[in-house]
DNA sequence: TCTGGGGTCCTAGGACCC
DNA sequence: TCTGGGGTCCTAGGACCC
């Protein structure tokens, strides 16, 4: 058997913690540069506030219902996480962690009779107590299973958080009444293929044959159909390194124009990406820059930079990985003020382990020296803080800064942040 | 005026090899 | 007029997830 603990609005219930008063209150999370409506609580799902949807297009039906907004605080999100997910490892003998809010567990070891449910009960008890944050846990014979049961847990009170599927009857009534869109790995697209020839329901879509699936959706289809089936085929216990990183923003307003906020804002992209990669252990051997203008605006034409530099050596270095985005960047701009960019990002490519990195017998670099100095500066960093010491070319930020004009305090990882309590 | 930021996997088709 | 048969590798694009 498998659980699957999935926070509950997650970033909403993040805020609600150091906010007890919110608790009742209608609550929605933005994305960066306060673009979009990405997380809400009960109360303004049920006020029809859709995910993803343009803040300045919902911001007088929040402000009409008191909505309480907030800017996204990835510090405080991260942080809960890795406290809810701390948690959840002691009740399992496996964690697979699957999204920032949602993580698998094996339940192996548990037999048939053993009483799951209050297992579960325990579980969810235990993280609301120790983090205030509410989580649904679905426990099913599949992952996707898992995911069906978590989705009725979420939308059932009466299931206290979690939810069973634990015999064909259960199943098959779960299934009859999911709409075939709600199953994890069918999204919309697919969904609407099944829709047109008559497939509604999970239920229906299990009842396919292999071939028919396997023509429309491809293997990976046939993998959730034999999840729904029961047959447990999705593997994602390995932790593989990440074969791509990518580090992208949007830009606040309507884009930069000058050629010094982007680099600015590429090379600190290209800086994330290399702590990003030396956090795993691996390097890369391609990067490529992009830029362009907003997909939104019709009064102006479109344009956009993409530029990939490979390395002979893979690296992970932040020095050579900075430098070669800028001058990716600068080799495609065509002048200040000519387009104006509106977001911009650093991807890394073609990894591999930094222990298995082939060497170059005419490298030009020092990589000893390299490393050193790299040391020298992850040590400062750690100690004092990200971005203490970096590279010029990445400035102080002012030409790129985001929008966050509702954002919380960082209550759990700055000292000076920290709540009060007043007696 | 204002519209997020990450990832993975699969397939088709083109370029190339002998 | 007639124009082989078998591969591999790479990339772009589309689908999906949170």
């Amino acid at each position: 058997m498998f659980g699957l603990a999935d926070c509950n609005n997650f970033y909403c219930s993040c805020e609600r913690v150091f906010n007890p008063a919110l608790r009742t209150s209608p609550v929605v999370v933005l994305s960066n540069n306060d673009g979009c409506v990405i997380a809400r609580s009960n109360e303004a799902k049920a006020m029809g506030i859709a995910m993803g949807a343009p803040f300045y297009q919902v911001k007088p039906l929040l402000e009409a219902n008191k909505v309480a907004v907030f800017s996204s605080n990835y510090a405080l999100y991260g942080d809960m996480s890795r406290r809810v997910m701390m948690l959840l490892d002691d009740f399992t003998p496996e964690l697979m962690q699957y999204s920032i809010d949602e993580a698998f567990i094996s339940l192996d070891g548990f037999g048939i009779d053993s009483d799951l449910r209050n297992y579960g009960k325990t579980i969810v008890k235990t993280i609301m107590r120790g983090t205030g944050i509410p989580v649904t846990l679905g426990i099913a014979p599949t992952k996707t299973l898992a995911k069906v049961a978590a989705h009725y847990g979420k939308r059932h009170p009466g299931y206290g958080g979690v939810c069973l599927i634990d015999s064909e009857e259960k199943r098959t009534k779960a299934l009859r009444s999911l709409p075939v869109a709600d199953v994890w790995g069918i999204g919309r697209r697919h969904a609407a293929q099944l829709e047109s020839r008559g497939v509604h329901t999970a239920l229906d879509f299990s009842t396919l044959s292999e071939d028919w699936v396997r023509r429309l959706l491809t293997v990976t289809g046939v993998r959730t159909w034999r999840e729904l089936r029961g047959e447990s085929c999705i593997d994602i216990s390995e932790l593989p390194q990440k074969k791509s990183i990518c580090t992208s923003r949007s830009f606040a307003d309507g884009g930069l124009t000058q050629r010094w906020q982007v680099e600015e804002a590429v090379a600190s992209f290209a800086a994330a990406c290399s702590r990003k990669l030396r956090e795993q252990r691996s390097c890369c051997a391609a990067l490529t820059v992009f830029a362009y203008t907003s997909r939104f605006r019709t009064d102006r034409p479109p344009h956009c930079i993409n530029r990939t530099a490979a390395f002979t050596v893979a690296t992970a270095d932040q020095q050579e990985l900075v430098a070669a985005a800028v001058q990716a960047l600068r080799a495609e701009w065509e002048g200040d003020g000519k387009h104006h960019y509106k977001k911009a990002g650093v991807i890394v490519w073609n990894t591999c382990h930094a222990a298995a990195v082939q060497a170059d017998l005419f490298d030009p670099i020092d990589r000893g020296r390299q490393a050193r100095l790299a040391a020298a500066i992850d040590a400062i960093n750690s100690r004092n803080g990200r971005g203490t010491v970096r590279m010029a070319v990445q400035g102080t930020g002012r030409g790129w800064s985001m929008k966050r004009e509702h954002a919380s305090p960082n209550y759990t990882t700055d000292i000076g942040q920290i709540i009060k309590v007043r007696a």
